[in-house]
DNA sequence: CACTTGACCTGTCCGC
DNA sequence: TGCGGACAGGTCAAGT
């Protein structure tokens, strides 16, 4: 599920909800979700209170004023959800969790010492938390290697191309699926921009023109941000730190819309699996373009 | 190094 | 209603 904007909805929503507030004690279920914690969160999270909420590529980081980070990737369900010492009132979603949470899928719940809580709920426990030192973040290998965010108003067209130039050989879509070649683009965002740009999934990458390029560049951008301001794509289990979906996906043009007519042209989008994962294409306005021998 | 595939988990849906 | 298999937003390690 959360890709770079249900992560940045997350982070947003975070922001909001917990800076400030001060943890009081951490619950945490297997290893496998907080691997580093039994060592370090009597010490480094309890009584810390909340700085900042950040976020790189998928990644969140709650910065605490013990220079410690919590750093956190929901991958495929992760959710981290706020449920305050106040309900909201009017019907809000996040009132129905006052008494549902925590549930079979809570991995770690974060008690403030106003009662109000953080749960990190994952039900494929492929998401984890860490705890480290907020100065180490970027020595991480992984965040070193991660590419650049593609919606910074810094980040050109020409910086996309020269991304790209190190995968010639592999799929348009591998290739912007890569964290390496830019961050924080995952299966939804990534069919997307392609329809938008009219390009083919498994394109080869060195087949694709400078123009294409430039409007997938542009496509990733509009796709990106769209998604932002309608609060991320719930296909299924993500929701954003107040427990509400996201509604990009009744924007959405081809993702999970097979056998529906393409927005621009009425052909049937269809489904295929391009770098083993579930694509949408419309077969009409997407040609794959092969190599001339 | 570039690239592909299967593994990690739980839950759901679809065909028999 | 039950059962087996495929599939689901994302990385990783291990293979070619």
């Amino acid at each position: 599920m959360p890709e770079l904007p249900e992560v940045e909805t997350v982070r947003a929503g975070l922001h909001r909800l917990i800076l400030h507030r001060t943890i009081a004690r951490v619950e945490y279920d297997t290893p496998k979700s907080f691997p580093n914690a039994k060592a370090d969160v009597d010490v480094y999270m309890v009584g810390s209170t909340v700085k900042d909420v950040r976020r790189r590529a998928k990644v969140l980081m709650i910065d605490l004023n013990t220079d410690y980070s919590l750093i956190i990737h929901l991958k495929m369900t992760g959710q981290l959800v706020f449920v305050g010492e106040q309900r909201f009132g009017a019907g809000h979603p996040n009132d129905s969790l006052v008494g549902s949470l925590p549930d079979r899928s809570t991995r770690v719940t974060i008690h403030f010492s106003d009662g109000s809580r953080l749960y990190f709920n994952d039900q494929r426990k492929f998401g984890w938390v860490r705890l480290l030192p907020t100065i180490q973040i970027e020595e991480l290998d992984f965040f070193k290697k991660l590419g650049p965010e593609p919606i910074a108003a810094d980040f050109t067209a020409t910086d996309l191309q020269g991304r790209l130039s190190r995968r010639k050989r592999t799929s348009i879509k591998a290739a912007i699926l890569d964290q390496t070649v830019i961050a924080g683009v995952g299966n939804i965002y990534a069919d997307e921009a392609l329809w938008g740009a009219k390009i083919h999934p498994a394109t080869r990458v060195e087949l694709i023109s400078a123009a294409r390029i430039k409007e997938l560049w542009s496509e990733l951008r509009y796709v990106l941000n769209l998604s932002i301001e309608k609060g991320g794509s719930t296909n299924k289990n993500y929701v954003d730190a107040e427990g509400k979906k996201g509604s990009y996906m009744d924007f959405a043009r081809v993702f999970r819309r097979e056998k529906l007519p393409c927005p621009r042209c009425g052909t049937e989008i269809i489904k295929l699996r391009v770098a083993g994962r579930g694509t949408h294409v419309c077969p009409k306005e997407q040609k794959l373009k092969v190599a001339r021998t």
